[in-house]
RNA sequence: GGUCCUGUGGUGCAGUUUGGAGUGCACGCCGGCCUGUCAAGCCGGAGGCCGCGGGUUCAAAUCCCGUCAGGACCGCCA
C-alpha cells in the first residue's frame, strides 16, 4: 500500500479506513466516507463504509450497527453512496468472521454516532458492484465512475507518470517550459480549433496541434534541452487510440542533437517509465526497423514484434513464372506477391476469404489464398498453381497442415499493409502477443516525399520540417522517392508511442525540399513566419520527439480504449456528456466576438 | 464524408434469425421478515411509447426505409 496522504483531523474524521487494523482495536475512531454496500438483518445492520483513499488502497471497512443505538436509524434510512460520518469503537471481528479480502478485514467499528453529511439519490448505476455499465452512462456520471475503484485507480497511475516523467527529464538537464495555448492557426496538418478574438473582428487564435514551433524556437533560443507534458488540440475523427479534440504529449527538443542522441534519451525516458511502472519486460536498446523493412516484413509502420507471423515475399519465385496472368505480370508492373500464413484458418468459412478477396479489391490489390487442409490444399490457388509452386508458397510462410495462406498481389505498400491488417488481426485473435512483454521498436528512415496517386505531384509525407538525409546533394540528386528524412517513430506492442525527426534548421536546404513539393520560398515565409525567421539568426541543429503521454498510458495500463485513462474524456464523437460540449451560445456572446452562425445547408 | 455493430423498466442482458398478448434473467428501487453478514437471505410490490418517425402486414420489439444516440473501423490525423 502507498503512503497515505497528510490527514485533517477536523470534525469529520480522526483516522482513515485503510488505517484499522488489530492493533487499533479498542480504540474510539471517527471516520468519514461513502456508504458502499448494507447488509441489513434487522436486529443487525452491517455497513461497508468507502473513505477517498478508495477501494484499491483498502479504504473499506465494516461498521456494526445495533437496532438500541440512534446510529442504526440514520444508517438504516441512507441509500448506498450517502457521505456519513461515523463514531465508533474499533473491535476485533469474532474469528469465524473475520473477511480475509478486506485489508481491514480482521476489525469493524462498532459505530455509536452517526452524523449524515449528504445523502444520495437513486444511482443511475451501481457504484460499488464492479459490473459491466454503458460508456455513455460512465461518462454522463464520471464524477461516479471515478468512485468505481478502477478508473481512479488509473487516474492516480497517470498523476504518477506524469510526476514520473518530470523528475527523470528535469534530472537529465531538460528544462520545462509552458507554450501559449493561444497561438496563431497553421495552415499544415489537422483542423484546428479556432478562437475568435473580440477585439479583432475577423482575427483568431488556434489552439496548439503541438507544441513544434515553439520548441523549435526555444532551440534557437538556447535551451539546450526542453520538455513538456504538452496539450494538443486537433480538430480531428477519434478512434479508440486517438482522443478526438485534445490529448497530451511529453514533448521533447535537444540542440546539438542527433538521432542516436534523441533515441538514447527516449530509451532512458521509457526504462524508467516502465520500470517505475510495470512489472512487464522490454530491454533497450530498443531494435530498429527501417520503414521499408517493416512493410515488407510486418505490413505495418507499427509492427507488433511480440508474434511472428511475418510476411514472405514470393515476387521472384512466382512472379513471371507462372501461368496466372496476376502473378505472371506482376514483377513488370513493380507489384509484388507477399504471403501471410493464418495458424489454424484452414477450416474458416467461405465467407470470411470471400471477405479477405473483398477487401483487398477495395484497395487495389488482387487478394487470394490457400486453405492448407489436411485431406488436401484447396482454396483458389490450390487448383492454379503446380504442386511445386504450392510447396514454395507453403515453404515461404512456414505453413502446417490447417492453416491458410492468404496471398496479396498489388503494389507494395497497398499489398503488403493488407496482409499486415490481417497479421494483427490474428495476432490479437489468436492471443500470440505476450501480454507481459513490452516490444518497443524505434522505425526510422521514413521516405520524405509521397507522390499523389491520379496528379503525380510530390508532397512531403511526414513533417515538411524533417532534415533530409544526404541534405542539399540528396534533393538535387536522387528521385524524390527515394530521399529519406531523418524522421523516426517509436513504436510499442503495436502502438505508434511517438513520432520525432532531426529538425531542417537551413533554410536552403528547407526552400530545396519545398521546392519538390511545389511551393516557393514566400510559402514557408507566409505559413510559418516566426520559424522562418527565426532560421536566419543562427539556429542551431536539433532533433526532438513527442511520446504520446495518454497512449503510454494505455500500453501500460493494458487498455484498449484511450478514454479508460482520461479524467473527463470527450466520446466519440467529440461530445462532452458531462458537461454538455459543445454547446451554443448566447447573441450576445456571439456580437462580442463578432461572429454569426450559418447553419449548415440542410 | 463513408462502412459496420448496438439501442428492450433505473442498470446489465436474453428475446429479433423463423412476425402471433411486454415473455424472461440478474442487479437496483419500495414495503415486510430477519442478530454475523461481507454480491447477506426470505416474502411481496412498483416500474416499459421495446430510441424516435414512417412503411409492409390481419398482426411488428422482431421485416423494410428514414432519423437520433452510443461504439468499432475507413477517410482524416504534416
Amino acid at each position: 500500500m502507498d503512503a497515505l496522504p497528510p490527514l485533517n483531523v477536523n470534525r469529520y474524521r480522526d483516522t482513515r479506513c485503510a488505517e484499522l487494523r488489530a492493533d487499533h482495536v479498542g480504540r474510539v475512531v471517527r471516520l468519514a466516507g461513502w456508504i458502499a454496500a448494507k447488509r441489513d438483518h434487522g436486529g443487525l445492520l452491517f455497513v461497508d463504509l468507502r473513505d477517498p483513499t478508495g477501494v484499491v488502497a483498502g479504504g473499506l471497512v465494516q461498521l456494526v450497527a445495533h437496532p438500541d443505538q440512534p446510529a442504526f436509524a440514520v444508517l438504516d434510512g441512507l441509500r448506498l453512496e450517502s457521505v456519513v460520518s461515523v463514531t465508533g469503537r474499533v473491535v476485533a471481528r469474532p474469528a469465524e468472521t473475520v473477511n480475509p479480502k478486506l485489508a481491514t478485514g480482521e476489525v469493524e467499528v462498532a459505530v455509536e454516532a452517526a452524523e449524515v453529511l449528504s445523502s444520495a439519490d437513486i444511482l443511475p448505476f451501481p457504484v460499488e458492484r464492479d459490473s459491466e455499465v454503458g460508456e455513455e452512462n460512465r461518462l454522463r456520471y464520471r464524477y461516479l465512475d471515478l468512485r468505481r475503484g478502477p478508473l481512479a485507480d488509473r487516474i492516480s497511475r497517470r498523476a504518477q507518470l506524469a510526476s514520473l516523467v518530470r523528475a527523470h527529464l528535469s534530472g537529465r538537464g531538460f528544462l520545462e517550459v509552458q507554450t501559449p495555448i493561444l497561438t496563431a492557426s497553421s495552415p499544415e496538418g489537422a483542423r484546428d480549433f479556432l478562437v475568435p478574438s473580440s477585439q479583432y473582428p475577423g482575427e483568431f487564435y488556434a489552439l496548439p496541434q503541438a507544441p513544434q514551433q515553439f520548441k523549435q524556437l526555444l532551440m534557437v533560443g538556447g535551451i539546450e534541452r526542453y520538455f513538456q507534458i504538452a496539450p494538443c488540440f486537433r480538430d480531428e475523427a477519434s478512434r479508440a487510440d486517438r482522443s478526438p479534440g485534445e490529448f497530451y504529449q511529453i514533448d521533447l527538443e535537444m540542440a546539438f542533437a542527433t538521432q542516436d542522441d534523441v533515441f538514447d534519451e527516449v530509451e532512458l525516458l521509457m526504462t524508467a517509465i516502465t520500470t517505475g511502472m510495470s512489472s512487464k519486460v522490454t530491454g533497450a536498446p530498443f531494435p530498429r526497423l527501417t520503414f521499408a523493412e517493416a512493410v515488407d516484413r510486418f505490413g505495418s509502420d507499427k509492427p507488433d514484434l511480440r508474434f511472428g507471423l511475418e510476411l514472405a515475399d514470393l515476387t521472384a519465385d512466382l512472379g513471371g513464372r507462372t501461368e496466372l496472368p496476376m502473378f505472371a505480370g506482376a514483377p513488370e508492373s513493380g507489384h509484388v506477391i507477399r504471403a501471410l500464413r493464418v495458424p489454424g484458418a484452414a477450416e474458416r468459412s467461405r465467407k470470411w476469404f470471400d471477405g479477405f478477396a473483398d477487401e483487398a479489391k477495395k484497395v487495389g490489390v488482387i487478394g487470394t489464398w490457400l486453405q492448407l487442409d489436411p485431406a488436401g490444399t484447396k482454396g483458389p490457388l490450390a487448383r492454379r498453381l503446380t504442386e511445386e509452386e504450392v510447396g514454395q508458397v507453403v515453404g515461404a510462410v512456414g505453413g502446417e497442415p490447417g492453416d491458410a495462406v492468404l496471398v496479396a498481389v498489388g503494389p507494395r505498400l497497398k499489398a503488403s499493409t493488407l496482409l499486415g491488417d490481417h497479421r494483427r488481426r490474428n495476432g490479437r485473435e489468436l492471443g500470440l502477443a505476450d501480454p507481459n512483454h513490452l516490444a518497443f521498436v524505434w522505425v526510422v528512415d521514413f521516405p520524405m516525399f509521397e507522390q499523389d496517386e491520379v496528379t503525380g505531384a510530390w508532397d512531403f509525407a511526414h513533417n515538411p520540417f524533417s532534415m533530409p538525409q544526404g541534405g542539399l546533394e540528396a534533393l538535387r540528386d536522387l528521385d524524390p522517392g527515394s530521399v529519406l528524412a531523418y524522421q523516426y517513430d517509436l513504436v510499442c506492442n503495436g502502438v505508434e508511442l511517438s513520432s520525432g525527426a532531426v529538425r531542417n534548421h537551413r533554410p536552403d536546404i528547407m526552400e530545396a525540399a519545398f521546392a519538390i513539393a511545389g511551393y516557393g520560398p514566400e510559402r514557408i515565409r507566409s505559413s510559418f513566419p516566426a520559424l522562418w525567421n527565426a532560421f536566419h539568426y543562427g539556429p542551431p541543429p536539433h532533433a526532438g520527439i513527442a511520446p504520446g503521454f495518454d497512449r503510454i498510458l494505455m500500453v501500460l495500463e493494458d487498455q484498449a480504449n484511450i478514454r479508460e485513462v482520461i479524467a473527463f474524456p470527450l466520446n466519440q464523437s467529440a461530445r462532452d456528456l458531462l458537461m454538455g460540449a459543445p454547446s451554443p451560445v448566447t447573441e450576445a456572446q456571439l456580437r462580442d466576438v463578432h461572429l454569426k452562425v450559418v447553419p449548415p445547408a440542410p
